[in-house]
DNA sequence: GTCTATACACCGATAGAC
DNA sequence: GTCTATCGGTGTATAGAC
């Protein structure tokens, strides 16, 4: 009985190449776009060609599904221990887990719209990298509900509302402020109808 | 000297030719999705080989142009001569015009696609497209205005929530009603804010 | 196992005959 | 104005070298 070594060398030098041709299609997609990224322009990143990536992944769609799923994990990472440095004012509170996500969305189109809105037809993210989306979700709403918001159509009304900020800034105004400013108003005006405790965020006019 | 006929039969022929071709593009976008329109799916469907629809439009671009500005025109005829209609009440007034927006965009994916996300990369409404959607903002804020809601931005922000609630409604419960729904709830949250006087559209909690 | 070479069917677009 | 022929590109599949 042979001993089997006690790291899988090979497992991990295939999970490598697999970030290596994610991270390249990542700066294929802030080049070209999102849907012009190419099998091709992927492989040439990275030094292969175009039908070596069938080797790591099974198809196109299987590599924007492995992105979906980084991208809302690498998000993920970001806020989960985030708990002791949040403010103690409930609103307050609100608008720093909310503006980590503007932030988030605004620092990358290609990321933002494969996380939020369904640019890439005939892709729907496979269960097991929609699962840190479903995550972040629930981590939102443990949150909300702790800072008194314990209602889920209270979340789901916030998070719609902040994701069309985004896409509204990216659509309208990108690179500038028109849209993502006006969180701290929409998270008074929510928390006003919600009862969550002031101060408020905003001077009323 | 001849007489010139008072109409240009040509010019019509032409201009129907050219609404046959986009009626055809939209067929082909609700069944096989926005951006997996072909310009020979098209044609097949008007009964024309792919090359001679550049007879009518000198690019697949100006194809999605001229969509996007079909979409924005056919619901600004539709909410144009709303003025008579509309309920005395503010708040009321303003969940009226929102759910016509709201309608107009649940009722048809790839329409909702073109006209508020920018799912097709490399195409940007040229201006004249643009004008429409232009006037639609004009005609909101108009009349936000009268029911005492004069400012931009809580204009912008209501319609980014807007767009939002559509969004989140297509891209995580597709056919349902459970974002869409928050309309009421959302415009009596920034009608609060905003000093609207009531009575609200909704109970409170 | 990993990669290359090659092929296929499709895409948007163009040239030129009629 | 519409056609055929064709171009360079795409995602995808497979055979076979190493």
């Amino acid at each position: 009985m042979t001993a089997l070594p006690n790291r899988d060398r090979r497992a991990e030098r295939r999970e490598d190449t697999r970030r290596e041709i994610l991270d390249a299609a990542w700066a294929v997609a802030r080049q070209d776009g999102l849907e012009n990224v190419t099998l091709r322009a992927v492989a040439e990143r990275v030094g292969m060609r175009a039908p070596s990536l069938y080797s790591h992944f099974e198809s196109k769609n299987a590599i924007y599904d492995a992105m979906f799923g980084q991208a809302w994990s690498e998000y993920l990472d970001q806020i989960e221990d985030l708990d002791a440095s949040l403010p103690a004012a409930p609103r307050k509170a609100l608008l720093f887990m909310l503006q980590t996500f503007v932030d988030f969305c605004t620092a990358d189109l290609p990321r933002f719209q494969l996380m939020n809105l369904r640019v890439v037809t005939g892709f729907a993210p496979s269960p097991e990298a929609y699962a840190p989306s479903l995550r972040v979700m629930e981590l939102f709403r443990r949150r909300a509900a702790a800072l008194g918001a314990p209602n889920d159509e209270d979340v789901d009304l916030l998070a719609a509302a902040v994701g069309g900020l985004v896409d509204a800034q990216w659509s309208n105004d990108p690179g500038g402020t028109r849209y993502i400013r006006l969180l701290p108003r929409a998270i008074d005006a929510l928390a006003d109808d919600l009862g969550l405790p002031g101060p408020k965020l905003r001077r009323k006019r």
